[in-house]
DNA sequence: ATGGCTACTCCTAGTAGA
């Protein structure tokens, strides 16, 4: 399917799929893409919204828990060769990941940790997870194929990914070793979507703060990504963060971004 | 420097997000 006609894949951490249900439905009606990513789902896979889904002819794929994380991948038939966990993921392991084969290319869906602050466990859990993942895409995962990697990373790359640089030098999101952890996926041989586009410019988020109006003043960081083995970053027509979706009642967060295909 | 909002939960207070 990544090989012929117009194909659009999408992230889009929801924050609760259901809440978001309401924005989700006509933005898939109107956008029409082919695979969406989706992160904090916050549901239990007995309670996604299947039928209200499937009513727009869509399958879903889901990893989900109760209250916090889980992702789930939207595509129009259903998924093959599915991974749910990185190894080292334990049986109660957050909901992080979910890994399936649509259209000929390998699907990679992840929601980072977020980190809490620098030093602390959580920080320490994050460096290692991704420390997992590249150990994962490098023994499972041909970078010579068509390969996606999207989701929320929970890392801005460089200082024009962030809003204030000098404010965030440092924290988490934008310290040295996550942004050095980011780097090393694209080592092994990702590109980084949007920059293929727009290599230079600033200004350009994917979240803004729900408090203090930090959307209006496009406050935000860059840290929901798609990322593409050589293949596929060569038939990237356009990349396209949705901020409309960021506008309006009872928005997520975070904003759709959105790649085609040619 | 802090919190400012939102969503969740055995739910009106505490936790987490980023």
């Amino acid at each position: 399917m990544l090989c012929s006609g117009s194909v659009k894949i999408a992230t889009w951490n929801v924050n609760s799929v259901r809440t978001r249900l309401p924005r989700l439905l006509p933005w898939l009606e109107r956008r029409q893409p082919d695979v969406v990513c989706l992160q904090e789902t916050k549901v239990q896979d007995e309670h996604f919204p299947l039928a209200e889904l499937e009513a727009l002819g869509y399958q879903a794929l889901v990893s989900g828990e109760r209250t916090y994380n889980g992702v789930a991948i939207l595509s129009r038939s259903p998924g093959a060769k599915v991974i749910r966990a990185l190894p080292g993921d334990g049986p109660d392991a957050p909901r992080r990941l979910l890994v399936t084969s649509s259209g000929g290319a390998r699907i990679v869906n992840v929601y980072a940790p977020n980190g809490g602050e620098l030093g602390s466990p959580g920080y320490t859990y994050k460096l290692g997870w991704y420390r997992r993942l590249l150990a994962f895409l490098e023994s499972e995962v041909d970078a010579g194929e068509d390969v996606v990697v999207c989701g929320d990373f929970n890392i801005a790359p460089e200082d024009r990914d962030v809003w204030d640089p000098e404010q965030w030098r440092g924290h988490v999101m934008a310290s040295e070793p996550e942004r050095s952890s980011f780097r090393a996926l694209l080592a092994w041989g990702l590109a980084d979507a949007l920059r293929i586009h727009r290599p230079q410019e600033g200004g350009l988020y994917t979240w803004w703060d729900y408090r203090a109006g930090a959307f209006h003043r496009n406050r935000g960081l860059r840290i929901d990504h798609i990322l593409l083995s050589p293949s596929l970053a060569k038939r990237c027509a356009a990349v396209e963060i949705d901020r409309n979706e960021r506008k309006g009642a009872r928005p997520s967060d975070h904003a759709p971004v959105v790649a085609t295909f040619e």
